[in-house]
DNA sequence: AATGAATGAGGGTTCATTCAT
DNA sequence: TATGAATGAACCCTCATTCAT
């Protein structure tokens, strides 16, 4: 055990390397010797705990991801409401992203668009955390909180794709500093929409009858007659 | 001009081929050869044309990249409404990238992520085209088509990050297979959210007043029927 | 005619850049397309006046040495006595050089050491300067001017040394700024010696014992007896 | 020890290959292939000991020229008078380069015109070397064995410039053949000069009349009062 | 006379990876 | 467990040179 700690341990040094290496430059751009300068140990010791350059790569991702996963699953039977959930995962997301600049700017910029990631084991942690998001948003459907028409997994494209953009500027150009501000604001725009409601008549049906007619309880009807 | 056209179709001809290459793979594991092989052509000759490879990467998107802006530019003065002129802007991003996938696998799997290609000629008109999107979005919130506490930035991101990565999606596992017909839809749903407007006490009035107001029935599905 | 004297223009042009070129980088960075784009002609075009780059570099020296040899049988005749021949002769060669640095640059950093060199035309005429300070020095022996002894093969190789040590050492590190005044002083110092005559006594000495005189308690003169 | 011997080792076998490759062929014209191919290793492998093709270069001749130093600094203390040190350096120099031809070649015909080398280590060394010299010549005009009007430096160029002149003849053209044995009729030479003091007349006379014999009055000053 | 266009030939250099120790 | 030593395998890029026009 002894051992096998030790092991660990050496194993998480050099992940961390990579990390801090992996994101700074292209993968292609970066070198094993640089990584294991860092961790000071020889390029061949590297291949004793990887068994190459790529296999490192796709082994850096996976604690964080796991951890992320790990939190949410805990934290969700907790909350109550479609909304409430949604918000937590994206939420949870842009707080990872936020406080692991390095591991974002990895997975944004690198390990999305590397077609050999998807048959790893921390690639089927995200897709694990995607099938989560993906159940909040039917759930939504199935209590009615959303339209019965709502297609779930454009639902969950529209939300991935903007933490997703948001993440990749954020590590691109610096821009949006603050990630985390984000979270209600992204979901809220996307479940709620961002159009005006108004209909004169049936608006002055709700008047009628109740006065309390706001924002978020407006009618839904407008957007359609264009 | 005879001269000036062979030279800019021995150009067109490489930058064919290199669209070819360079969305299959991974722009390190491309080689000038295979590209030059494609042309017919000795590899001298490319740098005849271009000063290197990555110059090379970089001048590939920016023909359909600035045919899609003029498109839309000459397009867009004839719709009215916020609304449908970001549908406009979807439907056309949209429609370039199916008809080019390559281009798309491109764009989508190592430009977006290059820091270079940001200090490029291509990626200015790209931001160019992203700022036609950010105005139709102000150009709704000050008309009083969507609501005045808009982020036209968030909203622009949630937009373009969806279409992202929609294409990303499309390019890494070749689904959704048809992005085209996603265009209005994606603009529906962030638009007008998918949260049923449905609130218990109103709800109740309702029923007391009005028959028609169902859950399927209800105008704020309408959108999905398309 | 006038054909052959723009041909001619064109090539000293060429020559002239080359010159440029050649002196101020290793012949093997030089490259074709800066000599001709200082000379606002195409590649192509130089090879209509020269058939290789080694023959433009060969063509350089020719008409500067030329003309220094020239110059130097016309003024010879009229100089009496070897040493005032040879003062002339390095005289010359040194003004050349200070007058040239960039032929000098040449000369001495490359064209010394190019093997191929020695097959050329302008390499017979440097010779033939050689020869010319060479018959200086055999005359200056067979008038009595120089000891009987006298090696002129070393001897000319003392003087021609000396001034491209200095010519190189002025390119190289800009020292000694004034090659002209090194002239005399050089020629003096060669054919006089340093070594102090002093003496009378041990020559009265000598004179009074002795005819035997050994080696090392010989007068000065001694030594070039061997 | 042991480790750094073969490394040492290895380090020698590719210097001496190296010398053997650069000394046949110009710098550019020669190549790392060669050069390995000669001591049986990969290319790669010389990379692992020196960062490149010109650090290889330069590396060369560090160890000839640091040894021949060090002898001549261990003999010069047992030598008595200016003449005989500096027939010492001179005889050393000619011997070191008869020894050891393709060194010579390297140092006279490469080295010497190469910008870059003057910034090395074994530059270094051989500046030290021309220190020697130069003292040895100052040393001879302190005592009164040079004249006083002696420019130590002009007569080191002479002397430099002619071991230069012939070496670099003597790897050119194969002449002199034998270099060793000119070294004492060069230091004769440029030291007592060949200048023919006549006067057995005069010098008895001198002897008869006067035995302060003072350095203007001197028969072989003469050319000097020019 | 001049050159635009094309290329053959090659060379230095970099690294991930291996393996004996 | 750790690594020193070695390398195979490429690739980008440069230029002198040619030739049809």
């Amino acid at each position: 055990m002894a051992n096998s700690n030790r092991k660990d341990n050496r194993k998480n040094e050099i992940i961390d390397a990579a990390l801090k290496v992996f994101s700074e430059k292209e993968y292609q751009d970066a070198t094993i010797s640089e990584i294991t300068k860092l961790v000071g140990i020889s390029e061949a010791t590297m291949y004793e705990y990887f068994g190459s350059k790529e296999d490192l790569l796709f082994a850096i991702p996976g604690k964080i991801t796991a951890e992320a996963i790990e939190f949410i699953e805990q934290i969700l039977p907790f909350i109550r409401g479609a909304e409430g959930k949604i918000k937590a995962i994206v939420q949870n997301y842009l707080t990872v992203c936020q406080n692991n600049p390095e591991y974002t700017s990895l997975v944004m910029l690198q390990l999305k668009t590397n077609r050999n990631f998807r048959s790893t084991e921390a690639f089927k942690i995200i897709r694990k955390g995607a099938l989560i998001l993906l159940d909040c948003i039917k759930e939504g459907i199935d209590d009615g909180t959303f339209k019965s028409t709502t297609d779930p997994y454009l639902e969950r494209a529209i939300i991935l794709g903007t933490i997703e953009h948001l993440c990749t500027r954020w590590r691109m150009m610096g821009s949006p500093a603050n990630l985390i501000e984000h979270g209600d604001r992204i979901v809220n725009s996307v479940l709620h929409g961002i159009v005006e409601k108004k209909d004169a008549r049936r608006v002055s049906l709700h008047l009628e009858l109740d006065d309390e007619t706001g924002d978020e309880s407006a009618p839904s009807d407008a957007p359609d007659k264009k």
